[in-house]
DNA sequence: CTGAAAGCGCTTACAG
DNA sequence: CTGAAAGCGCTTACAG
């Protein structure tokens, strides 16, 4: 079917459609006749009019779209993250476009040519490794962009995240303060800033503590596996007692149900640190110690600078959100 | 920063848009000379231009973008559906519009005019209670919808979803043949029409198989407290082995966390079936029993029906896809 | 208070 | 092999 326009309306109602367009705009300055702005509504409420925005999208240079792109849209961290930037997004008039990455830097690249083809107005993104390349150049396009969770150390550019180093550090300390003397890191094999300054806050807060640490460093590929042997070799090489710091929900999943498996007690046969939480933690048997992230307040943070770059405020702040070390029953 | 225009390149060249236009569209005829087109390609490049699929729009009539609605996207089912739709969309050249709908039919309403001004090409809903009437517009409209696991009962529209009462009647039969006498049914205080379908159609099995149902009906607002209220009864109210039916993995999860809670065992003290997988499963001490709908497979049915009736194939047919009965540990 | 006109960035018959 | 021109559905200075 075609679709009702502007001139549609013009015809019936006998006026121009510069007419049309400005009572429909509703312009404060009310300049258009009562009657015929009675008129126009009505018409254009019984032929059903939608306004055509990607029409209006041309003559403004405003899509109000905005591109979100998350290493995978169905991952719980992402998805939760997801609905905070959608919810603050709707209310400032923006729809949302979604693409996942994989962690791949040809398809992250791709995702922000097919977005600016879109005429998005901005997008929020976390940055997969080596992408380096492909956000300095929406940058140097003078393109609005916010990262969100990641950040690029050779790019300078806007984003929002959590002082990941000093919460490991803190972490670290909590451990210590316990009497472990060697803790296992289970971390991703990555070169990830976020993911490393996870890492080396706690790394180095460890020699501080004159605590040894024993890292597991496991690949995308066969996640639950290699997390399995690295324990394996954690819970075979030493009788300290036991501590593992998971340095993702979905690692953190992965041990627990390795401990699950091996008949391990949580916390009386080991500690258990893990970073974000998800639902999956309601159902180990005890409540696990996690760090939680401002979720919400980033989200909204994100979108916020996002909206003030395209509405000519360029910035490149980085806003560093605390995270929390929330205490449960998973450390004894 | 003022983006190169095809009229910028033509400029460059020395020839006119049109030929751009047909370069940069590499029509087979190929009706350009080699050497403008060359020199149009380089041009291209280091101008660094990127086509306005708006402007592409707005004369094709074709935007090459569709939307999702979901209930929640940060919901583990939604989210991986959406992944599946995601990658599907993407092969085909579109990219996807996501909103959540909080079963809210004001919303959902909200969410089907937003995209319709955006000029999507076509719709995958999940649509909400009391939601036939924007839905029935749409297709008035003859606008492409294809609906994802809900359906609508008063609206002929394409859709895909699972055999819900025929498989809750084999949960039934299942669970007969283990001489349960009397069940829990955990579900949704709700008229959505495929969640009615796996009540009625526990329901009507339990009769042939002379079974008793006990109905734990829980409300949006308040799922865990109710689902343990639900469960308080069934536990306290008959001394029959206990078997349990939850129609969704929110609820599920709420059930299990109560069942640790209580230090009720499954399958020992009661038996479990779970509509649906989440990875919290894997942090449960035994494997749960689960129904699992072929998502990759509907989502990829879904994406094709709208792309054909984008394409001018109009359908209204239904596909009602197994969902299998996954044994695993649960039951006893 | 209202309209004619230009133009946003494309595509595409049509003519040559 | 290439270009002039119309038009997609809007907005918005400008003129009256």
């Amino acid at each position: 079917m075609k679709r009702a326009s502007i001139k549609d309306i013009a015809k019936l109602a006998g006026v121009s459609v510069a007419t049309v367009s400005y009572v429909l705009n509703k312009k404060e300055g009310s300049r258009i006749g009562e009657a015929t702005r009675e008129k126009i509504l009505e018409i254009a409420e019984t032929i059903n009019y939608i306004p055509n925005k990607m029409a209006r999208s041309l003559k403004t240079n405003k899509s109000k779209l905005i591109g979100l792109i998350v290493a995978d849209i169905s991952n719980d961290f992402y998805s939760g993250m997801a609905r905070y930037i959608e919810d603050e997004a709707m209310k400032l008039g923006y729809t949302l476009l979604i693409g996942s990455s994989d962690e791949n830097p040809a398809k992250f690249k791709k995702l922000t040519e097919l977005f600016s083809e879109q005429q998005v107005d901005g997008m929020i993104i976390a940055p997969v490794m080596d992408s380096d390349e492909t956000v300095q150049k929406l940058i140097n396009d003078q393109f609005p962009v916010v990262t969100v969770d990641r950040y690029l150390t050779h790019t300078a550019v806007a984003g929002v995240r959590v002082n990941n180093d000093e919460v490991s550090e803190e972490v670290c300390r909590f451990l210590a303060g316990k009497k472990f003397k060697e803790i296992a890191y289970v971390g991703y094999d990555t070169r990830l800033p976020h993911l490393l300054d996870r890492q080396q806050g706690f790394e180095q807060q460890s020699e501080k503590e004159k605590v040894q640490i024993q890292k597991i460093l496991v690949g995308l590929d066969n996640i639950a596996g290699e997390v399995h042997q690295g324990l394996d070799l954690y819970f075979q090489n030493s009788n300290n007692r036991k501590a593992v710091y998971f340095s993702s929900n979905k690692l953190a999943v992965a041990g627990l149900a390795y401990f699950i498996q091996k008949n391990i007690r949580v916390p009386e046969d080991v500690s258990v640190i893990a970073f974000d939480e998800t639902d999956a933690y309601s159902l180990f048997p005890v409540e696990i110690d996690y760090i939680q992230q401002p979720l919400d307040e980033m989200a909204k943070t994100a979108v916020q600078l996002l909206d003030d770059q395209i509405n000519g405020q360029p910035s490149r702040k980085s806003m560093i959100f605390p995270a929390r070390l929330i205490h449960k029953k998973s450390v004894q």
